[in-house]
DNA sequence: GTCTATACTGAGATAGAC
DNA sequence: GTCTATCTCAGTATAGAC
């Protein structure tokens, strides 16, 4: 049912856009009462936000058994390019749902929400290697916003592919570094 | 009498939390009806996000302003570095209202919107100096991970002082990027 | 300033799975 | 019998329309 939900939750959203889609609408069209949708669904928006776990469940077991000589930048991004096929096979529910989220404010919103939950979390991953509290989460976020942007560029054109763009926000985060002072 | 809702609101969440404290009841406190809180703000949460507007004002001035051979990142903490007797003046403000945002979680999702769109103007600002729009938005997102980093950490414990946070950040970054391979 | 739709919450009843 | 999922009913608060 949680399924069904989501599913006739996203649907409707793309049909009709979140504000004029009604939890009991959802409800309705998916067999059950509006009471029902908020028992699997604490509020109407974390119906599109489910996959979070899996993704981070992937990404912290990832850098648990990263090499022990990786800096922390680059144990995050070789994380992040194990996840290619995965979130590439996962591109025609990802690709709507994005649009789904970009347009909609409210959703937008809980969407950093979840980021930043799986920052802290990678971040977490970090220390548990023995990373030094600031340098961790220091990473952690500027590892995600590279992320987070190759993956949002590519869901709008897969052309060039994931993998590349992961290259290409690796290349640039270096080249900033070349131009910092002292 | 914005401000004066703003006061009151802050007081009231402090006293009995954000959920337990309805728009109602933060009016009336301050001599209004509910109808005049919700012209002033237009949803409950906004009522604590005001002071945006200033911050980013001044650190989009600060960036358009900074000498021309400056790298994106060195730009930014220039501008950041620039506000901290602003940000020292505000604290006796600022803290309460980060207190009570970061035990609510409706609230904190509203600080990320804010922060992103901030982070946003930022890498516009860059932009608008000529630096490329990848580097510019990791740019932007990793500065303002130091920046966030450093003031919430400063507002929770007042020493080391703000400037010297910024100082552990910046050099917190260069390391990390120093580490990357290839 | 009034009225209303919608998002949520709580308590209790029902029904089927084990 | 207990557990879990669902429904029913009644209510409050937010936010938007008028």
């Amino acid at each position: 049912m949680r399924v069904r939900l989501q599913q006739t939750a996203l649907e409707m959203f793309r049909e009709r856009g979140y504000d004029r889609t009604t939890a009991a609408e959802i409800a309705t069209r998916a067999g059950v009462t509006e009471r029902t949708f908020f028992r699997h669904f604490p509020d109407k928006r974390e119906v599109l936000f489910d996959g979070e776990g899996k993704l981070r469940a992937a990404l912290t077991a990832s850098i648990a058994e990263a090499p022990g000589g990786l800096g922390p930048l680059d144990t995050l991004f070789r994380a992040f390019r194990s996840l290619r096929s995965l979130l590439e096979d996962n591109r025609p529910f990802s690709k709507p749902r994005h649009e789904v989220i970009s347009r909609t404010p409210a959703l937008a919103e809980r969407e950093l929400a979840k980021t930043a939950a799986l920052t802290e979390a990678l971040a977490a991953a970090l220390k548990a290697r023995g990373v030094a509290d600031l340098h961790a989460i220091l990473a952690a976020r500027t590892g995600m916003a590279a992320f987070v942007h190759a993956t949002v560029a590519w869901l709008d054109d897969p052309e060039p592919s994931l993998g590349e763009r992961l290259d290409l926000a690796y290349h640039a985060l270096k080249a900033l570094l070349t131009k910092l002072d002292d």
